[in-house]
DNA sequence: CTGAAAGCGCTTACAG
DNA sequence: CTGAAAGCGCTTACAG
């Protein structure tokens, strides 16, 4: 193994020359600079990410944190957004390791080990829950961390989200815009969750704007039944923005199942489906995970000089594919 | 920041007998281990990962690789499997880091520089691919690695897998037996993953044993036409056994629009889908994932101190839900 | 612009 | 059974 004192004994340098030299230290030459660089590549130097972190108490690594209670689906998402972050985290000489567990006990004493032992200083919330007490623990010590998702009314840090209310205002235009859907309906589930009331916004603010009156759905899972009795009765609808692909799907199976004749256009979140399961009038707004995952690292890692640029957010794009 | 060194100080002792009892060294008295490992709790010592890390040359980390180009759908299993890895490293006092990236050169370089910078010497493969380059990378490096699936004939590692001849046969006679379907038909993709190939084994086997013939179709994804066609040339059949749960719920669909008044049940596996989507008709062998993560920690980082009874490699179990 | 020295927090060969 | 000392491979305050 090559280290920065071989380097410097073949250039006839101290080792702190060396090291400053790596880390581009201004008080370095720039002949010298460049000479040691070009050196320690010809030598195949690589530093040792273990004695660097040691030295500067900090390690070179992301924890990544994943919700206890998730759906299984969202995993799906999870896996863009780690894709995102790692190709950031690489460019940068960062390493990712993550937390993930059973139980919310779990997932904490990982945390603090990460802080603690590992000496992590940055983290990702794959998740934004209130009152979650993974966020309050990282707020009492003295670490930086992002969120996929904004933290509740009231409450303040670093997030990368989407622009949820767009989103669904895009996805009805787009039902009515290019499929001259006259009676577009909103499903949504009773969770609530901040993304449903966003879009749910955007919706009405589309139907609103067309002159129409909004139509909105509340399902709880596997509840067939009232997803047909609402089916039955609004005969005149013509198009679906449902909060994500499974529920776009499934309506579109019950709508069928009940009008095997009739055609409608639905539009589902997250664009999360194998192409077995979807026609052309199925459609899905792409949130980009991966973006939203290199986006928070930039938010995290990149403090600008000019400390009246910091970003407290970020927001990704979406796109109807 | 409590370290090895209060420690001693508090005691009255050295860093090295310190040092020793905390890792059970024999050499120190049981009552001086006892002893120290008691203070060490009370004063709140937390060992710092990169010290240890650089003295002992090696990190305690696993490395988990994702493959270069899945399904989406496969995240849902690889997060499970996360899962159980986690869950184990954590009580070994292990972190998980992870390598992911959009080609191969990019998971490549993440492998190398886990290695040679962050000393890491144990891997985990989410995949188990003929001729891969990043197994083949890790062969020739002195380190460890299991990976999930069997390696293909005439190649020889440590590796965690499902016995998916027995999964067909099972998924097979549970419908028979259960369901007394008289004509199970299998369905598979012109993939022919390793695991293809076993499930179809299995579901021959069942069938041959109950005196019947095998029916089997191979889809291309997207392929209505031909599933469709499969459907109606075998008015006979009554269940089926699907490659995964997507092809299981495809399937089920095509023949519901056939066929809406018959009943039909369906097979799938990974147990991958919400329950929005599903119905009592409708199965699913799991595979668990949790476990095999969970295996795989065990096969990497448990070393019997007898040679002879070193494994290499566990079958994990299944369950039909 | 460069260097000698100390230190980060551990482990372990050597000595007693 | 325990300890003094060296070392793992870096960084940086201090000095010149």
């Amino acid at each position: 193994m090559v280290t920065i004192r071989d380097i410097a004994q073949r250039l006839g340098l101290s080792t702190s020359t060396v090291s400053r030299a790596l880390n581009n230290n201004k008080r370095i030459s720039l002949k010298t600079r460049r000479n040691v660089k070009r050196t320690a590549d010809l030598m195949g130097y690589q530093p040792n990410y273990n004695a660097k972190n040691l030295t500067n108490r900090e390690a070179n690594t992301v924890g990544v944190v994943f919700p206890v209670n998730n759906r299984v689906v969202d995993n799906i998402f999870y896996v863009g957004i780690l894709r995102g972050i790692n190709a950031q985290l690489n460019s940068r000489n960062y390493v990712l390791s993550i937390a993930i567990g059973d139980s919310t006990q779990q997932v904490i004493d990982n945390v603090k080990s990460m802080i603690t032992r590992a000496q992590i200083k940055h983290f990702i919330l794959l998740y934004s829950h209130q009152n979650d007490p993974v966020i309050e623990m990282l707020q009492k010590e003295d670490v930086d961390f992002v969120t996929i998702g904004k933290p509740a009314e009231g409450q303040k840090w670093l997030y990368v989200d989407n622009d949820n209310v767009k989103a669904g205002f895009d996805g009805t235009n787009f039902l009515m815009d290019r499929y001259q859907s006259q009676h577009p309906v909103f499903v949504q589930t009773h969770n609530n969750w901040p993304y449903e009331i966003d879009r749910g916004e955007g919706y009405k603010k589309a139907v609103d704007e067309a002159g129409k009156s909004p139509v909105i759905l509340s399902t709880h899972d596997n509840d067939d039944e009232s997803e047909d009795d609402f089916i039955r009765q609004n005969p005149q609808m013509d198009s679906i923005v449902a909060i994500d692909d499974y529920s776009a799907l499934q309506m579109y199976h019950r709508y069928k199942m009940i009008n095997p004749d009739k055609d409608i256009e639905v539009l589902g979140y997250n664009n999360s489906l194998p192409s077995e399961l979807t026609d052309q009038h199925f459609h899905s707004v792409d949130i980009h995970p991966d973006e939203m995952g290199q986006s928070a690292v930039k938010l995290l890692l990149d403090k600008p000089a000019d400390d009246e640029k910091m970003l407290d957010h970020i927001i990704v794009g979406h796109a109807i594919v």
